[in-house]
DNA sequence: ACTAAAAATGTAATCAATTACATTTTAATT
DNA sequence: AATTAAAATGTAATTGATTACATTTTTAGT
């Protein structure tokens, strides 16, 4: 493999000539840059990039901290992160945490270590031991933090369950379950406060046997759902805090002998591919995924090269998606 | 942030003796090692992976070329390809390809700048310009590219699809159509021949019109299969070679007003987590997706480090799932 | 106690780029 | 043509760990 001392011998100029001739042309001349283009063509030159990053203490690579990768959501999101990360120059190391914090920390401590750039989290929680440690770029997304000013990108989750609860609410349902995420989860705090706001603006009453706690899966969706069934007031629609966990719902309650929307209304959030392929198509509050992994992208490299054009905190829109999983609510025959 | 030359004089050492208490421990006494490992804590060492990286010519990063990350299959793999990285001490690029071979090609090249170590492909294509270029460790996986010498790991892609329309012909079918995937995909063409091969051994007919060719996604399942239904002689199943068109075609049949499985049978492919919990169930083929990515990177793990116990074809089990969306071929009343 | 072999440790080169600073060349102005 | 400023180029230090090779220390055997 050529370095760049081949190359300055070839070209007959000195090596700081040829590292100028890649990263900064215009330093130049013309003259000398032809010169020095055709060596690199002719020694097949191809930078030393452990070299280059070993030296410029940077990597062009930024960590994307998931909480698991097999979700359809945070898959599409990721999606739109190395898609904006490959126009801008970066390379995307993937972080599978599985909830786990020392895989968190395992993977923060690459960015201390210049083995990375930057950090993209989904989840709500900062992988820190403590705060005073070195500068460390970081977006937080999603799920966000609260409290510091790390740069976050969300939706206003307590208005999109607001709204989805408002929703439920004007078909005439009174008696509305809920399946959240995991309880520390700050969106499922958020969300939580949306219901509950909605509810007493609609004056019906909080009843905490209407929350069951899921954590975003298929199966919580169902065995949560046939929870929630077996109240003394079973509710005439359920919300869930993603789709899965809705068309886990759907399925078990179609296995108890229900019909949707007809006997009960089920709503979903994220509206992630199979929503609307779903029988019946789902309702659902809809997110940017891959809008939020551009985004991020695009904020961390700010941060990364001290642009200050940095918001803070973003808010993405969200849309409710109406489809066929909630109708009316029908009394009791 | 400390370097191993601060070590070294907390210790009262040489680096090379600091070093070598990190790499390889039993080649320093005891007592040395004792107290080297004191003043790596007193001065809070960590070793600059850079500054390592670029000396040893290893990153400890390997590539992951996915066609599509948001593809729930492919999620599961590359999950399993991040748990097992992560075990062996490495670190995973993601390289979402979204099928360009230029973004291949800019992946493979890290491989060959050193910034990553090897490649799992999860396609049926190899991303060099030419063969005699340097060596570099790869594994293709799930979708391989047959006639060369790159270690392979995949399921009998035709086996499993003679099995399934075996299946779908002992429920009394003969008029069964395919979705397939992309034309030039290696799975496509093997999965097509077990299907011809089944179809030859029951002595049916093999009707061109009744292979439509999509792209793995929902949408490509609704449109061929309503292109199929179009057909003079209508299918009375369909086999799809994933779960999303298999999803999507029953919206589409449901939707024109026909049963599943009692006007016509849907098979799919993969075994998804929505599979299981769509309606009605999905019969399909399972595939062991999370084992498809351990052994991937065990094996890539293999190659780099030279071991001499590599298997070069590997081909894992699949399982014929039977659920509901299939069932007896019922003549037109 | 002496010697040889083995183990432990140290010295200093090395990896390939970037870049601060020094020097030379070119351009502009009078 | 002389002077000055600006542009272009060159020199050589620098980054931090690894490791070949050299040197010292320890251990074992007699």
């Amino acid at each position: 493999m050529a370095t760049i001392r081949d190359v300055s011998k070839i070209a007959g100029v000195s090596v700081a000539t040829v590292s100028r001739t890649i990263s900064k042309p215009d330093k130049v001349s013309a003259k000398t840059r032809k010169i020095v283009e055709a060596a690199i063509i002719e020694t097949d030159y191809k930078p030393d990039i452990l070299a280059r990053n070993f030296r410029t203490r940077k990597s062009s690579t930024i960590v994307v901290l998931v909480p698991d990768i097999a979700n359809p959501f945070f898959s599409r999101v990721i999606r739109g992160i190395e898609q904006t990360a490959q126009g801008l120059g970066y390379a995307v190391l993937l972080g599978d945490t599985q909830g786990d914090r020392n895989r968190e920390i395992t993977y923060a401590n690459m960015v201390k270590t210049s083995q990375a750039d930057g950090i993209i989290q989904l989840d709500s929680h900062i992988p820190f031991e403590n705060e005073n440690g070195p500068y460390v770029p970081i977006v937080n997304i999603c799920d966000c933090v609260r409290g510091t000013d790390i740069p976050t990108i969300e939706i206003d989750n307590a208005l999109a369950a607001e709204k989805m609860t408002e929703y439920l609410i004007s078909l005439g349902h009174k008696s509305i379950a809920i399946i959240t995420g995991p309880v520390d989860a700050t969106i499922t705090q958020d969300r939580l406060r949306g219901y509950k706001k909605a509810l007493k603006k609609a004056k019906i009453d909080f009843v905490p046997e209407n929350i069951s706690v899921g954590d975003y899966s298929l199966l919580s969706g169902t065995t949560s759902s046939h929870d929630l069934m077996q109240n003394t007031h079973p509710p005439s629609a359920i919300f869930c805090m993603n789709d899965e966990m809705a068309i886990g719902a759907i399925t078990q309650l179609k296995k108890m002998g229900l019909r949707i929307p007809e006997d009960i209304s089920v709503a979903g959030f994220d509206d992630i591919s199979f929503a609307e392929y779903y029988d019946p198509p789902l309702t659902t509050v809809s997110q940017p995924a891959e809008e939020f992994g551009s985004k991020a992208m695009q904020t961390l490299y700010n941060i990364i090269n001290k642009n200050d054009l940095i918001q803070k905190h973003t808010f993405l829109d969200f849309e409710i998606i109406i489809r066929k999983s909630t109708g009316p609510f029908k009394y009791e025959t």
